[in-house]
RNA sequence: GGGCCCGUGGCGCAGACUGGAUAGCGCGUCGGCCUUCUAAGUCGAUGGUCGAGGGUUCAAAUCCCUCCGGGCCCGCCA
């Protein structure tokens, strides 16, 4: 057979032939539709081929037999020159149904995955810088489950806009201008010598959470005070309830580290002020006062130490770093905004505070239908009245950084952050920037539950990305030490080290990201079907049996047109989807695409494996065509275990 | 009170955006398959009024309306 050039996209090659024989069919038939109407489906079942055209819109719109129509279409179709169509048949109640033509098509993919290697499921470029913003973590305590799922959604979305052509740089936002970082910074201040204990990010999260426990106390009992004497029963009942709760957590907190929570619960209990003393500090550190930055910056570090190491060991990596004090705070940007949103019209100064008037802007710009806004959008506090910004207001000036730098932003935030977000993009239309605002994805996510009640970082209930992983490792080499007892030491670690990180990544970037998750150990060490180390297996398998091979493959020519079984026409079809399924994971972003692309692959793989053998095959020919298959189904599924940041085992 | 998200077998999910041909999969439970390329596999059985009720359509898990249940947001926190 005469080699082709490479066909990077296989069955969109198939699917394009299959669109221009049914446009060709309905112009002879001389009826009347539009291009866009001419789509076609995967069939839910093998018998109605590989891919399948419904006749009924067309059919209706012409006053026609839906029935009839296929008829005469898919007749029409048999007589055209066809490629990788093998035939053509009318079916149902009104459906074309395509059969690929297997001995070509196993040809053309096996091939370009031959050739292209890890760049199959590549997209050509597009030449449009994308900036992910995923993450970023507040530096107060380590990252949690939640943050985990932040993590790897976006790093999968990241590795898959990436493989399709997109220009992506991934950036963390460092938000060390909050109250919370404050806060922790001002416990830290009170410890004095102690010893940072332990892994630093979890140190720092131990100081945050004291500090806002004794804060909280303190803040209660004087409210209480208050209340008693002002004689209202009612919501002294209310905030004594809520005094135990803080109780609780302290007895909790002091039981981790004494010497820790009792430096800080003194410090705050003798202090007049404390939530005065931490508005101070954060003030001072928004004027990069020297002592304020030395001691934030301090808390941050420690708290980005861990993170990097936390997330190094999950395949994460960022290209940009970026300090909110430095690109909103110290270069004067979100002064900058506030002035402008101010001069604007939408922005007004009441009691000191400056404030955007978000429903007026939405009104103006006509944005209610655009944003589907129901209700009212509550204005947005740009400034404290001690003339510190907010969140939000950095936010809008960081926006805008960010579009200096590429043409689309998209920011994996949770979906509590909703309001915010919107509000962001609001604010933009007010400053002229609603460009940017089109350009701006809040790609929400829900949150992760424990099951019974919420993590919560400032009571220091949390389960934590580096426990989970730890598990799932710890358990993964018990799995591998049972099941290959003959393996070195080093290399079951290392073997359970990516199987167990790999489990959890699947397990996060697997559910859809709209749908809460309740974390449950269940979940993350399930190591059976439709996990990382389901399709890790299936790799393994894969290498296994081209490694016995040895040097043979590639030696003799390939026979594609003996791979007839039911097994290896699925896979074939399958493998080359994945172009297809990158695209449209990039196109919709959705990551979980991937991860299900995977499973399905590699339970096929293994209806494969175990019916048909490939090393024991006599014919010369077939034998070398199953090699070839079974290499694409390898440098499929470690792609795709690529493009999910989770490694490919040869052996486990 | 207003807004957003979710509701598919005992449990966890896919399918919904873009309506189509018998609603898929995993876990669980029960019963099979290792002298044949690693059984983290595989085969069979079990199990579903797709939250409820209306509507649109040749066709609804999918679109529209109402209601019910769960979560989240509505702060000079982020």
């Amino acid at each position: 057979m005469a080699k082709e050039s490479v066909v990077e996209r296989p069955f969109a090659v198939f699917r394009e032939e299959c669109r221009g024989l049914v446009i060709g069919a309905l112009n002879e038939e001389g009826v009347e539709f539009a291009e866009d109407e001419v789509r076609l489906a995967v069939p839910s079942a093998p018998d109605y081929g590989n891919l399948s055209f419904s006749t009924f819109v067309i059919a209706k719109k012409n006053g026609k037999n839906p029935k009839e129509l296929a008829d005469s279409l898919a007749s029409r179709i048999s007589s055209y020159g066809r490629n990788l169509v093998e035939r053509v048949e009318s079916a149902g109640a009104g459906y074309v149904n395509f059969f690929v033509n297997y001995a070509k098509f196993a040809e053309v993919t096996l091939e370009a995955i031959y050739i292209l290697r890890e760049n199959f499921g590549r997209l050509s470029d597009r030449d449009e810088k994308v900036i992910v913003e995923h993450t970023s973590v507040n530096p107060i305590h380590p990252i949690h489950v939640g943050g985990a799922r932040n993590a790897v959604i976006g790093d999968t979305l990241a590795r898959i806009l990436s493989a399709a052509g997109y220009d992506v740089r991934r950036h963390f936002y460092i938000d060390d201008v909050g109250l919370q970082v404050a806060q922790a910074s001002y416990g830290y201040s009170k410890l004095g010598d102690v010893p940072v204990v332990g892994k630093s990010d979890h140190f720092v999260g131990f100081v945050y959470a004291s500090t806002s426990c004794a804060m909280s106390i303190k803040s209660l009992q004087k409210e209480i005070e208050r209340l008693k004497v002002e004689g209202k029963d009612e919501e002294v009942r209310e905030r004594l309830s809520e005094l135990d709760d803080w109780v609780s957590v302290a007895s909790e907190l002091r039981a981790k580290n004494e010497k820790v929570f009792d430096a800080i619960y003194q410090a705050v209990s003798s202090s007049a002020d404390p939530e005065g003393e931490v508005a101070e500090l954060l003030k001072r550190y928004e004027r990069k006062e020297e002592g304020a930055v030395r001691l934030i910056r301090k808390v941050s570090e420690l708290a980005l130490a861990g993170f990097k190491e936390t997330l190094q060991r999950a395949d994460i990596e960022f290209d940009s770093w970026d300090w909110e004090s430095e690109l909103t705070s110290w270069n004067g940007g979100a002064e900058t905004v506030v002035e402008w949103l101010l001069r604007s019209g939408f922005g007004r100064v009441e009691e000191g505070t400056a404030i955007l008037d978000c429903e007026e802007v939405a009104k103006r710009y006509g944005l209610k239908e655009k944003y589907g806004i129901k209700g009212e959008v509550p204005p947005l506090t740009l400034k404290r009245s001690d003339g510190t910004t907010l969140y939000t207001t950095r936010d809008i000036a960081y926006t805008m950084w960010k579009f200096d730098r590429a043409e689309k932003v998209i920011n994996v935030i949770s979906l509590e952050q909703k309001l915010p977000q919107l509000q962001l993009k609001l604010a933009l239309y007010a400053l002229n920037l609603g460009g940017l605002a089109e350009n701006l994805v809040h790609f929400s996510y829900e949150l992760v539950h424990l099951p019974g009640k919420k993590m919560s970082g400032r009571r220091g209930r949390y389960v934590t990305f580096d426990e989970v992983m730890d598990e799932a490792v710890e358990r993964a080499y018990e799995e591998v030490s049972k099941r290959s007892p003959h393996l070195s030491e080093e290399e079951r670690r290392k073997i359970s080290e990516l199987v167990g990180v790999g489990a959890v990544r699947y397990a996060l970037a697997a559910v859809a990201p709209n749908k809460p998750i309740t974390f449950t150990w269940e979940r993350v060490l399930n190591f059976e079907q439709n996990s990382a180390p389901f399709i890790q297996y299936a790799h393994a398998r894969a290498s296994n049996i081209l490694a016995k091979a040895g040097q043979g493959v590639g030696q003799s020519e390939a026979e594609y047109a003996g791979l007839s079984t039911k097994y290896e026409r699925e896979l074939v079809v399958k493998l080359s989807m994945l172009p297809e399924i990158v695209n449209e994971a990039a196109e919709n972003l959705r990551p979980e695409l991937i991860a299900e692309y995977a499973n399905d692959l590699s339970s096929a793989f293994n209806l494969f494996y175990d019916n048909v053998p490939v090393l024991k095959t006599e014919e010369v020919g077939l034998r070398e065509a199953r090699l070839r298959l079974v290499e694409g189904v390898k440098t499929v599924l470690s792609n795709a275990l690529y493009l999910m940041g989770i490694r490919a085992p040869t052996r486990m």
